[in-house]
DNA sequence: CGGGATCCTGATGGATACTG
DNA sequence: CAGTATCCATCAGGATCCCG
């Protein structure tokens, strides 16, 4: 997301919490993540998942839930009716990333509100130093 | 990071979870926030920031720290020395996010293995269905 | 219905040079 | 030392059209 690099450049072990953010921080994992966890442990047919995540677009839904397969965060199974059905759950390790995960939509009910209010402060003080 | 809309959409009170990630999942705040939770309550310099983030840049941490300031995570206190001395430390917001934020980091610890696995695994099955 | 291919945009973030 | 300004390459991700 934030940290392909430019060259081949020799050392680049990133830390994997880096390489988990690039992951988990596309725009709709994290949503995707989620409603999928809900639905836990319920298979969510393609057509479900849209409908349960406001504004993503068929592209972007399907970038991302290949992204978890291949991750091997969901598993993806197709009913080979005509039109075909696609279903997605979570795998086990899918299930346990939603813990911290869930740890941090927490937080981020709780005081998302305080980051508005510093950036509201921040943002009077415009230029000021004194008056 | 991931978020900022294209136009100005009606609505967009994006869920605070979105707007967290697109915070955190920049490239360089999540390190910046550990390093200056590892050191709090005590203050952290610039440059000594600087040398426990391998790799960032002046403008990438200095832009990182401004966020982390303007969105009331981090204080910045500046010493009106000759050449000037800023020193950085975490907010008490700035020392709760990183509970969960801890949280993901040791899941990425534990788990991101099993991902690079998974994606070995995933890429070796190129394109086969049987055989 | 689910998804692939293409095209296009803006944001991210790196490099570099300058300043107080 | 810390920060700012400029320039530029890259890439996420949206729109659109086509396919089985």
């Amino acid at each position: 997301m934030t940290t392909r690099q430019a060259r081949g450049d020799l050392f680049d072990p990133l830390c994997p919490t880096r390489r988990l953010l690039d992951r988990v921080g596309t725009k709709w994992t994290s949503m995707a993540v989620k409603v999928l966890a809900e639905a836990a442990p319920e298979e969510v047919r393609f057509a479900d998942l849209r409908r349960r995540m406001p504004g993503v677009s068929q592209k972007m839904l399907s970038v991302t839930l290949q992204s978890l397969v291949r991750d091997g965060l969901a598993v993806r199974r197709v009913e080979p009716t005509v039109p075909p059905r696609v279903h997605y759950r979570l795998t086990e390790l899918g299930l346990s990333l939603e813990v911290p995960l869930a740890a941090l939509r927490n937080w981020a009910e709780e005081h998302m509100a305080e980051i508005d209010r510093a950036n509201e402060d921040h943002d009077a003080r415009a230029g000021s130093g004194a008056a």
